[in-house]
DNA sequence: GTTGGTATACCCCAAAAGGAGTAATTTTAG
DNA sequence: CTAAAATTACTCCTTTTGGGGTATACCAAC
């Protein structure tokens, strides 16, 4: 018999991953290696102790999880991604990690989508969760679009969602207001949006 | 030796409370009788089993569960009320049912809240999650502020949190774009906010 | 039958956001 | 090394918000 799939899970909930843990225990080919609950230590985990599959929460408290997908993979060549989230994918976040993410699973999907996610991930296909069909070619617009954020874009982004106005963030920056008002037109260019309130709306 | 404490739960994420399920497992004086993941059978669930004690998600699907609340007491009198959320109470919703919960428990807190909350509803004691300490105050003060929304002002705030701006609300509503304006300065004065993105930030 | 809440609509003015440019410097990638 | 991208900062102008009022009409509760 083969050895079981081992999987790493990186997620804010503990009820959550106990909900996972609890799936996984039905099925003896995969076997819930370690899990963690914040981005922090993620390449620490994953170098230890090499999981074929990490199941990822975007939503991950900490540094973005997204944004060390691609460095995780190095450190542990042949490593899936299975993003686990909360919402629909019109997060522009998203579309900068596509190519490297192998399966998407909604949170509020049955305990069958994960187990189908998983599945397809062994087979080395990739699985996008049903849920999700119709805002999906919504996505890839934006992303042949190529709206990728620089890193300040993103900075400026995150205090925008948090409700600062331009100089709020001038002042916590040391930019001027004029620089802040700069960046924040391009991200709702680049986000293709017309007001801020949709720029918090895509948090 | 004691009969189990009845649990049923109303939680939109399958995997979520498969969690709870599993922790409870491990409780032998606790027993998970059912589990729903929509507000619509909530009254019809609480009739048929008659649990203690209802895990309740804020967020739930379909009607909102918290408007609920105040019913399911009185089908199954001395029902108690665990809320489980996302984010910490300072969304306007809790101030008006407070008086009816019994505990609150943060989604991302670990396992161990949740039995500390089940064991302090036992005692007939309330509970609030720990990391929910300081904004509790907060709520207090806004709960006293008897900041409930008239049913216009509700209708009015559900456009500004999709994005509508006071002249678009006006003529869907076929107002004038002055009175919108001063319903929105009403539901923030409410609210005890300054800035349209925070309305938008309490969802 | 008056008080209180709701819904409607207006005034004034200040501050912030939004749209369209221009342009310098610095950083990064090929 | 050089071209492209990112970061910084500005101008001018319009629209939208935010904060302080006032005012009328309606409806329900006490």
């Amino acid at each position: 018999m083969k050895k079981p799939i081992k999987i790493a899970i990186a997620e804010d909930h503990p009820l959550f991953s106990e909900g996972v843990k609890n799936v996984l225990k039905r099925r003896p080919n995969y076997e819930l290696i370690c899990s963690i609950t914040n981005a922090g230590g993620l390449s620490k985990m994953i170098k230890a102790n090499t999981p074929d599959i990490l199941i990822l929460d975007v939503n991950l408290s900490g540094e973005n999880g997204l944004e060390q997908v691609s460095d995780l993979k190095n450190i542990h060549n042949g490593l899936k991604i299975l993003i686990l989230t909360m919402y629909m994918p019109e997060d522009i976040q998203w579309q900068n990690y596509k190519h490297l993410i192998d399966a998407y699973v909604l949170k509020n999907s049955g305990t069958d989508i994960l187990i189908k996610a998983l599945d397809s991930i062994c087979k080395k296909e990739t699985f996008l969760d049903p849920n999700i069909k119709e805002s999906n070619h919504h996505s890839d617009d934006t992303f042949k679009h190529k709206l990728k954020l620089s890193t300040r874009e993103n900075e400026i982004l995150l205090f925008l969602q948090e409700g600062l106005s331009n100089k709020e963030i001038a002042d916590k920056l040391f930019l001027s207001e004029l620089t802040v008002k700069t960046h924040r037109k391009n991200i709702m260019q680049k986000m293709k949006v017309t007001k801020l309130v949709d720029l918090i709306r895509k948090r």
